[in-house]
DNA sequence: CTCTTGACTGAGG
DNA sequence: GCCTCAGCCAAGA
């Protein structure tokens, strides 16, 4: 958290912190790091993360569509984990996602 | 070095 | 609301 080397590492950090049950968008991690230009890079950090203890289920895209499940192993895996948190989700759509969305803006800041 | 691909986003029609 | 286009930057071929 302190160093942060990569930007890589950053996202990371902010993914974990989180809350359950509760989800954000590449974007708003990027915006958080200073590099709101730079979503791609929150996703490709996340495929880097496969094998790390980052919760990337929580994270999808800004219309809280689970654009990235086709990582996941299964082809519902990524719902099972966000339902298994209280979420709903519909068609790999999240239903209420602006209630259950967490801005590391507002919450971190 | 150049080109393509990609877990994205915002603006314009 | 939808679709399309352009910008963004890193990694692999």
């Amino acid at each position: 958290m302190e160093d942060s080397k990569n930007f890589f590492d950053k996202v990371y950090e902010v993914a974990r912190l989180i809350p359950f049950g509760r989800v954000t968008s590449y974007g708003a991690i990027a915006k958080y790091l200073g590099a709101a230009r730079s979503a791609r890079m929150v996703g490709w950090a996340m495929n880097n993360s496969s094998g790390k203890e980052v919760p990337a289920h929580r994270v999808v895209n800004r219309k809280g569509i689970l654009t990235g499940k086709h990582h996941f192993e299964g082809t519902n895996l990524m719902q099972q984990l966000l339902e298994s948190e209280g979420i709903v989700v519909i068609e790999n759509q999240i239903q209420d996602f602006e209630t259950i969305f967490w801005d590391p803006m507002k919450e971190l800041s």
